[in-house]
DNA sequence: TATTGTTATACTCTATAACTATA
DNA sequence: TATAGTTATAGAGTATAACAATA
Protein backbone atom coordinates (compact mmCIF):
# COMPACT_ATOMS: atom_id res chain seq x y z
CA UNK A 1 0.00 0.00 0.00
CA UNK A 2 2.09 2.98 -1.37
CA UNK A 3 0.32 6.09 0.30
CA UNK A 4 -3.73 4.83 -0.52
CA UNK A 5 -4.41 3.78 3.56
CA UNK A 6 -5.62 6.24 6.18
CA UNK A 7 -2.72 4.62 8.15
CA UNK A 8 -0.39 6.05 5.95
CA UNK A 9 -1.96 9.28 5.25
CA UNK A 10 -2.06 9.39 9.13
CA UNK A 11 1.81 8.55 9.66
CA UNK A 12 3.07 10.52 6.52
CA UNK A 13 1.52 14.27 7.24
CA UNK A 14 0.31 14.28 10.54
CA UNK A 15 -3.36 16.05 10.64
CA UNK A 16 -3.94 19.38 10.09
CA UNK A 17 -4.95 20.48 13.83
CA UNK A 18 -8.18 20.70 14.28
CA UNK A 19 -9.09 21.22 10.96
CA UNK A 20 -13.29 21.47 10.70
CA UNK A 21 -15.52 18.87 8.52
CA UNK A 22 -14.84 19.69 5.14
CA UNK A 23 -17.66 20.72 2.69
CA UNK A 24 -19.82 17.59 4.25
CA UNK A 25 -20.16 15.59 0.47
CA UNK A 26 -16.22 14.78 -1.04
CA UNK A 27 -13.96 14.09 1.84
CA UNK A 28 -10.59 13.86 1.01
CA UNK A 29 -9.59 10.25 0.48
CA UNK A 30 -7.71 7.30 -0.28
CA UNK A 31 -5.33 8.88 -2.81
CA UNK A 32 -3.55 12.28 -2.58
CA UNK A 33 -0.86 11.27 -4.86
CA UNK A 34 -0.42 13.60 -8.24
CA UNK A 35 -1.30 10.70 -10.57
CA UNK A 36 -1.39 11.47 -14.01
CA UNK A 37 -1.57 7.65 -15.10
CA UNK A 38 -4.49 6.83 -16.49
CA UNK A 39 -6.43 3.81 -14.53
CA UNK A 40 -8.79 3.05 -18.50
CA UNK A 41 -10.54 -0.24 -18.77
CA UNK A 42 -10.32 -0.41 -15.03
CA UNK A 43 -12.55 1.68 -13.18
CA UNK A 44 -15.58 -0.06 -14.70
CA UNK A 45 -14.52 -3.35 -13.15
CA UNK A 46 -16.57 -3.23 -10.22
CA UNK A 47 -14.81 -5.88 -8.69
CA UNK A 48 -11.63 -3.79 -8.66
CA UNK A 49 -13.66 -0.99 -7.29
CA UNK A 50 -14.86 -3.15 -4.33
CA UNK A 51 -11.63 -4.85 -3.95
CA UNK A 52 -9.95 -1.17 -3.14
CA UNK A 53 -13.49 -0.33 -1.36
CA UNK A 54 -12.51 -3.16 0.58
CA UNK A 55 -9.01 -2.22 1.76
CA UNK A 56 -9.80 1.33 2.65
CA UNK A 57 -12.68 -0.36 4.83
CA UNK A 58 -10.75 -3.08 6.55
CA UNK A 59 -8.00 -0.65 7.11
CA UNK A 60 -9.74 2.07 8.83
CA UNK A 61 -11.80 -0.98 11.21
CA UNK A 62 -8.24 -2.50 12.30
CA UNK A 63 -6.95 0.86 12.84
CA UNK A 64 -10.15 1.97 14.77
CA UNK A 65 -9.79 -1.13 16.99
CA UNK A 66 -6.33 -1.43 17.24
CA UNK A 67 -7.15 -0.77 21.06
CA UNK A 68 -8.92 -3.58 21.61
CA UNK A 69 -6.37 -6.09 19.17
CA UNK A 70 -9.40 -7.17 17.17
CA UNK A 71 -9.23 -7.42 13.16
CA UNK A 72 -12.21 -8.17 11.35
CA UNK A 73 -12.10 -11.92 11.17
CA UNK A 74 -12.28 -11.75 14.57
CA UNK A 75 -14.89 -9.08 14.96
CA UNK A 76 -17.62 -11.17 13.29
CA UNK A 77 -16.75 -14.65 15.00
CA UNK A 78 -17.52 -13.13 18.43
CA UNK A 79 -20.67 -10.86 16.69
CA UNK A 80 -21.80 -14.33 15.23
CA UNK A 81 -21.64 -16.26 18.08
CA UNK A 82 -22.55 -13.70 20.44
CA UNK A 83 -25.78 -13.74 18.57
CA UNK A 84 -26.25 -17.65 18.11
CA UNK A 85 -24.46 -18.48 21.57
CA UNK A 86 -24.13 -22.79 21.74
CA UNK A 87 -23.47 -22.52 17.92
CA UNK A 88 -20.77 -25.15 16.55
CA UNK A 89 -17.46 -24.35 14.66
CA UNK A 90 -19.25 -26.02 11.28
CA UNK A 91 -21.83 -23.88 11.69
CA UNK A 92 -19.79 -20.35 12.39
CA UNK A 93 -17.67 -21.44 9.24
CA UNK A 94 -21.18 -22.07 7.34
CA UNK A 95 -22.47 -18.42 8.26
CA UNK A 96 -19.19 -16.69 7.67
CA UNK A 97 -18.42 -18.56 4.22
CA UNK A 98 -15.29 -19.50 5.36
CA UNK A 99 -13.20 -23.15 5.65
CA UNK A 100 -13.98 -24.83 8.90
CA UNK A 101 -9.94 -24.99 9.03
CA UNK A 102 -9.97 -21.35 9.48
CA UNK A 103 -12.08 -21.46 11.98
CA UNK A 104 -10.12 -23.74 14.21
CA UNK A 105 -7.35 -20.59 14.39
CA UNK A 106 -9.40 -18.01 14.85
CA UNK A 107 -11.02 -19.72 17.67
CA UNK A 108 -8.05 -20.67 19.02
CA UNK A 109 -7.12 -16.93 19.58
CA UNK A 110 -10.32 -16.24 20.97
CA UNK A 111 -10.12 -18.82 23.62
CA UNK A 112 -6.23 -17.94 24.37
CA UNK A 113 -7.55 -14.38 25.28
CA UNK A 114 -10.53 -16.03 27.14
CA UNK A 115 -13.10 -14.08 25.25
CA UNK A 116 -14.83 -17.14 23.87
CA UNK A 117 -15.03 -21.28 25.06
CA UNK A 118 -15.38 -24.30 23.79
CA UNK A 119 -17.97 -26.54 25.64
CA UNK A 120 -18.08 -30.04 24.47
CA UNK A 121 -21.58 -30.38 23.28
CA UNK A 122 -23.94 -33.30 24.69
CA UNK A 123 -26.07 -33.86 21.44
CA UNK A 124 -22.95 -34.67 19.23
CA UNK A 125 -19.76 -35.33 21.29
CA UNK A 126 -18.08 -34.37 18.11
CA UNK A 127 -18.77 -30.53 18.37
CA UNK A 128 -17.99 -27.62 20.13
CA UNK A 129 -20.77 -25.10 21.14
CA UNK A 130 -19.05 -22.17 21.28
CA UNK A 131 -20.17 -19.36 23.90
CA UNK A 132 -18.41 -15.32 24.65
CA UNK A 133 -17.19 -16.07 28.27
CA UNK A 134 -17.70 -13.52 30.83
CA UNK A 135 -15.13 -11.58 29.75
CA UNK A 136 -15.96 -11.82 26.54
CA UNK A 137 -19.23 -10.24 26.62
CA UNK A 138 -17.66 -7.34 28.52
CA UNK A 139 -15.40 -6.84 25.80
CA UNK A 140 -18.23 -7.44 23.35
CA UNK A 141 -19.30 -3.62 24.79
CA UNK A 142 -16.14 -1.49 23.76
CA UNK A 143 -16.00 -3.99 20.88
CA UNK A 144 -19.01 -2.89 19.40
CA UNK A 145 -18.54 0.80 20.28
CA UNK A 146 -15.40 1.17 18.54
CA UNK A 147 -17.06 -1.05 15.28
CA UNK A 148 -19.87 1.37 15.22
CA UNK A 149 -17.64 4.77 15.39
CA UNK A 150 -15.73 3.50 12.13
CA UNK A 151 -18.62 2.44 10.62
CA UNK A 152 -19.96 5.87 11.19
CA UNK A 153 -17.13 6.76 9.54
CA UNK A 154 -17.78 4.78 6.98
CA UNK A 155 -21.61 6.14 6.40
CA UNK A 156 -20.36 9.72 6.02
CA UNK A 157 -18.02 8.79 3.58
CA UNK A 158 -20.47 7.01 1.11
CA UNK A 159 -23.09 9.28 2.74
CA UNK A 160 -26.17 8.02 4.92
CA UNK A 161 -28.56 7.11 2.34
CA UNK A 162 -26.24 5.35 -0.31
CA UNK A 163 -25.18 3.15 3.10
CA UNK A 164 -28.15 1.94 3.83
CA UNK A 165 -28.67 1.36 -0.01
CA UNK A 166 -25.29 -0.80 -0.38
CA UNK A 167 -26.37 -2.60 2.65
CA UNK A 168 -29.55 -3.60 1.01
CA UNK A 169 -27.66 -4.19 -2.39
CA UNK A 170 -24.52 -6.22 -1.24
CA UNK A 171 -26.78 -8.40 1.32
CA UNK A 172 -27.17 -10.45 -1.84
CA UNK A 173 -23.52 -11.64 -1.69
CA UNK A 174 -24.09 -12.38 2.49
CA UNK A 175 -26.02 -15.48 1.40
CA UNK A 176 -29.51 -14.13 3.31
CA UNK B 1 -15.38 -21.39 1.44
CA UNK B 2 -17.41 -23.52 2.30
CA UNK B 3 -20.51 -23.11 -0.57
CA UNK B 4 -20.77 -19.51 -0.85
CA UNK B 5 -18.92 -19.38 -4.03
CA UNK B 6 -19.79 -20.15 -7.83
CA UNK B 7 -17.36 -23.00 -8.34
CA UNK B 8 -18.46 -24.74 -5.11
CA UNK B 9 -22.18 -24.75 -6.24
CA UNK B 10 -20.99 -25.85 -9.76
CA UNK B 11 -18.98 -28.29 -8.36
CA UNK B 12 -21.17 -29.48 -5.67
CA UNK B 13 -24.42 -29.85 -7.24
CA UNK B 14 -24.59 -30.19 -11.28
CA UNK B 15 -26.08 -27.13 -12.56
CA UNK B 16 -29.72 -28.81 -13.33
CA UNK B 17 -29.85 -29.41 -17.22
CA UNK B 18 -31.12 -26.53 -19.48
CA UNK B 19 -33.22 -24.69 -17.01
CA UNK B 20 -34.24 -21.23 -18.29
CA UNK B 21 -32.89 -18.05 -16.68
CA UNK B 22 -35.51 -17.68 -13.64
CA UNK B 23 -37.36 -14.60 -12.86
CA UNK B 24 -34.66 -12.57 -14.39
CA UNK B 25 -34.52 -10.07 -10.90
CA UNK B 26 -33.33 -12.45 -8.23
CA UNK B 27 -30.83 -14.76 -9.29
CA UNK B 28 -30.31 -17.88 -6.71
CA UNK B 29 -26.68 -16.72 -5.53
CA UNK B 30 -24.11 -17.68 -3.02
CA UNK B 31 -25.72 -19.54 0.04
CA UNK B 32 -28.21 -22.38 -0.88
CA UNK B 33 -27.54 -23.57 2.76
CA UNK B 34 -30.50 -23.79 5.20
CA UNK B 35 -29.14 -21.62 7.42
CA UNK B 36 -30.81 -20.74 10.92
CA UNK B 37 -27.91 -19.01 12.56
CA UNK B 38 -28.32 -15.04 12.34
CA UNK B 39 -26.06 -12.76 11.19
CA UNK B 40 -26.99 -9.71 13.35
CA UNK B 41 -24.77 -6.90 14.02
CA UNK B 42 -22.83 -7.75 11.43
CA UNK B 43 -24.71 -7.35 7.93
CA UNK B 44 -24.91 -3.81 9.48
CA UNK B 45 -21.28 -3.55 8.54
CA UNK B 46 -20.51 -2.25 5.45
CA UNK B 47 -17.21 -3.71 5.33
CA UNK B 48 -18.52 -7.22 5.92
CA UNK B 49 -20.97 -7.22 2.44
CA UNK B 50 -18.33 -5.82 0.42
CA UNK B 51 -15.66 -8.00 1.67
CA UNK B 52 -17.87 -10.85 0.74
CA UNK B 53 -18.75 -9.57 -2.41
CA UNK B 54 -15.37 -8.98 -3.45
CA UNK B 55 -14.56 -12.66 -2.83
CA UNK B 56 -18.04 -13.55 -4.92
CA UNK B 57 -16.86 -11.13 -7.94
CA UNK B 58 -13.16 -12.65 -7.37
CA UNK B 59 -13.76 -16.20 -7.81
CA UNK B 60 -16.07 -15.08 -10.75
CA UNK B 61 -13.48 -13.78 -12.68
CA UNK B 62 -10.51 -16.27 -12.05
CA UNK B 63 -12.90 -18.65 -12.98
CA UNK B 64 -13.73 -16.84 -16.51
CA UNK B 65 -10.21 -15.98 -17.04
CA UNK B 66 -8.85 -19.41 -16.36
CA UNK B 67 -8.73 -20.35 -19.80
CA UNK B 68 -6.36 -17.60 -20.21
CA UNK B 69 -4.55 -18.11 -16.92
CA UNK B 70 -4.94 -13.93 -15.51
CA UNK B 71 -5.85 -13.84 -12.56
CA UNK B 72 -7.25 -9.91 -11.09
CA UNK B 73 -3.81 -8.58 -9.72
CA UNK B 74 -2.24 -9.59 -13.21
CA UNK B 75 -5.11 -8.42 -15.18
CA UNK B 76 -5.03 -5.10 -13.32
CA UNK B 77 -1.01 -4.39 -14.02
CA UNK B 78 -1.90 -5.68 -17.82
CA UNK B 79 -4.49 -3.74 -18.32
CA UNK B 80 -2.90 -0.15 -16.78
CA UNK B 81 0.32 -1.11 -18.23
CA UNK B 82 -1.46 -1.21 -21.86
CA UNK B 83 -3.02 2.15 -20.91
CA UNK B 84 0.15 3.85 -19.99
CA UNK B 85 2.71 2.24 -22.00
CA UNK B 86 6.48 2.72 -21.02
CA UNK B 87 5.44 4.04 -17.00
CA UNK B 88 7.76 2.70 -14.17
CA UNK B 89 7.33 0.23 -11.90
CA UNK B 90 6.77 2.73 -9.26
CA UNK B 91 4.06 4.53 -10.98
CA UNK B 92 2.62 1.28 -11.55
CA UNK B 93 2.91 0.35 -7.96
CA UNK B 94 1.22 3.98 -7.31
CA UNK B 95 -1.66 3.75 -9.28
CA UNK B 96 -2.64 0.30 -8.24
CA UNK B 97 -2.29 1.26 -4.76
CA UNK B 98 0.38 -1.51 -4.48
CA UNK B 99 3.94 -2.01 -2.94
CA UNK B 100 6.29 -1.98 -5.21
CA UNK B 101 7.99 -4.91 -3.47
CA UNK B 102 4.58 -6.66 -4.96
CA UNK B 103 5.07 -5.06 -8.98
CA UNK B 104 7.96 -7.16 -9.24
CA UNK B 105 6.87 -10.33 -8.50
CA UNK B 106 3.59 -9.61 -10.80
CA UNK B 107 5.91 -8.26 -14.05
CA UNK B 108 8.43 -11.24 -13.41
CA UNK B 109 5.31 -13.75 -13.73
CA UNK B 110 3.77 -11.70 -16.92
CA UNK B 111 7.54 -11.02 -18.03
CA UNK B 112 8.22 -14.72 -18.03
CA UNK B 113 5.20 -15.42 -20.27
CA UNK B 114 6.25 -13.04 -22.62
CA UNK B 115 3.20 -10.63 -22.22
CA UNK B 116 5.37 -7.65 -20.62
CA UNK B 117 8.62 -6.33 -21.29
CA UNK B 118 11.14 -4.36 -19.17
CA UNK B 119 12.92 -1.71 -21.00
CA UNK B 120 15.03 0.56 -19.41
CA UNK B 121 15.00 4.20 -19.27
CA UNK B 122 17.08 6.19 -20.86
CA UNK B 123 15.81 9.48 -18.57
CA UNK B 124 16.06 7.45 -15.41
CA UNK B 125 18.55 4.58 -15.70
CA UNK B 126 17.55 3.23 -12.24
CA UNK B 127 13.94 3.01 -13.98
CA UNK B 128 12.15 0.57 -15.77
CA UNK B 129 9.76 1.01 -18.51
CA UNK B 130 6.98 -1.40 -18.82
CA UNK B 131 5.28 -2.13 -22.32
CA UNK B 132 3.09 -5.23 -23.02
CA UNK B 133 4.68 -7.50 -26.02
CA UNK B 134 3.45 -8.21 -29.39
CA UNK B 135 2.33 -11.51 -27.73
CA UNK B 136 0.77 -9.48 -25.02
CA UNK B 137 -1.12 -6.80 -26.70
CA UNK B 138 -2.71 -9.84 -28.95
CA UNK B 139 -3.65 -12.06 -25.80
CA UNK B 140 -4.93 -8.68 -24.38
CA UNK B 141 -8.13 -9.04 -26.84
CA UNK B 142 -9.39 -12.28 -25.44
CA UNK B 143 -8.48 -11.13 -21.98
CA UNK B 144 -10.30 -8.14 -22.45
CA UNK B 145 -13.17 -10.09 -24.09
CA UNK B 146 -13.00 -12.70 -21.60
CA UNK B 147 -13.18 -9.56 -18.97
CA UNK B 148 -16.15 -8.08 -19.91
CA UNK B 149 -18.00 -11.43 -19.95
CA UNK B 150 -17.08 -11.58 -15.76
CA UNK B 151 -18.41 -8.11 -15.73
CA UNK B 152 -22.05 -8.96 -17.19
CA UNK B 153 -22.41 -11.42 -15.01
CA UNK B 154 -21.91 -9.06 -12.38
CA UNK B 155 -23.89 -6.29 -14.11
CA UNK B 156 -26.93 -8.54 -14.49
CA UNK B 157 -26.74 -9.72 -10.87
CA UNK B 158 -26.53 -6.50 -9.69
CA UNK B 159 -29.03 -4.86 -11.86
CA UNK B 160 -27.52 -2.21 -14.94
CA UNK B 161 -28.69 1.05 -13.45
CA UNK B 162 -27.20 0.01 -10.06
CA UNK B 163 -23.44 -1.37 -11.73
CA UNK B 164 -23.11 1.88 -12.74
CA UNK B 165 -24.50 4.11 -9.60
CA UNK B 166 -21.78 1.37 -8.06
CA UNK B 167 -19.02 2.33 -10.41
CA UNK B 168 -19.89 6.22 -9.64
CA UNK B 169 -19.89 5.35 -6.13
CA UNK B 170 -16.57 3.51 -5.94
CA UNK B 171 -14.58 5.55 -7.78
CA UNK B 172 -13.57 7.60 -4.70
CA UNK B 173 -11.58 4.46 -3.55
CA UNK B 174 -9.77 4.13 -6.39
CA UNK B 175 -7.69 7.52 -5.67
CA UNK B 176 -9.09 9.53 -8.80
C1' DT C 1 -19.94 -44.05 5.29
C1' DA C 2 -20.32 -39.30 6.48
C1' DT C 3 -19.30 -35.43 9.51
C1' DT C 4 -16.67 -32.44 13.18
C1' DG C 5 -12.74 -30.82 14.56
C1' DT C 6 -7.89 -30.89 13.86
C1' DT C 7 -3.30 -30.64 11.70
C1' DA C 8 -0.41 -29.70 7.90
C1' DT C 9 0.98 -27.78 3.44
C1' DA C 10 0.96 -24.40 -0.15
C1' DC C 11 -0.09 -20.26 -2.38
C1' DT C 12 -1.71 -15.29 -2.56
C1' DC C 13 -1.60 -10.91 -0.69
C1' DT C 14 0.12 -7.57 2.53
C1' DA C 15 3.64 -5.20 5.36
C1' DT C 16 8.45 -4.29 6.29
C1' DA C 17 13.16 -3.84 6.12
C1' DA C 18 17.42 -3.88 3.96
C1' DC C 19 20.35 -3.93 -0.02
C1' DT C 20 22.15 -2.05 -4.98
C1' DA C 21 22.49 1.13 -8.33
C1' DT C 22 21.57 5.04 -9.59
C1' DA C 23 20.10 10.11 -9.05
C1' DT D 1 20.50 12.01 0.77
C1' DA D 2 16.81 10.24 -1.71
C1' DT D 3 14.63 7.15 -5.10
C1' DA D 4 13.72 2.67 -8.23
C1' DG D 5 14.10 -1.76 -8.25
C1' DT D 6 15.18 -5.92 -5.83
C1' DT D 7 15.36 -9.51 -2.26
C1' DA D 8 13.89 -11.50 1.94
C1' DT D 9 10.91 -12.35 5.84
C1' DA D 10 6.66 -12.58 8.41
C1' DG D 11 1.81 -12.58 8.92
C1' DA D 12 -3.16 -12.92 7.27
C1' DG D 13 -6.26 -15.32 4.52
C1' DT D 14 -7.47 -19.02 1.44
C1' DA D 15 -7.58 -23.77 -0.60
C1' DT D 16 -6.71 -28.61 0.13
C1' DA D 17 -5.94 -32.97 1.90
C1' DA D 18 -5.62 -36.22 5.40
C1' DC D 19 -6.45 -38.00 10.04
C1' DA D 20 -9.03 -39.32 14.67
C1' DA D 21 -13.20 -39.39 17.04
C1' DT D 22 -17.82 -39.81 16.61
C1' DA D 23 -22.25 -40.24 14.25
Amino acid sequence: MANSTPQRKLAQKAAPPARRPARRTRRALPARTTRQVSLDGLTDHLGYLVRRAQIWIFQDFIRTLASVDIRPGQYSALTVIKANPGLSQMALAQALGIERARVVHLIDALEARRLVKRQSSRHDRRSHALHLTADGQRAMVRIRDLALQHEKRVTDLVGAGNHKMLLRLFSVFAGS
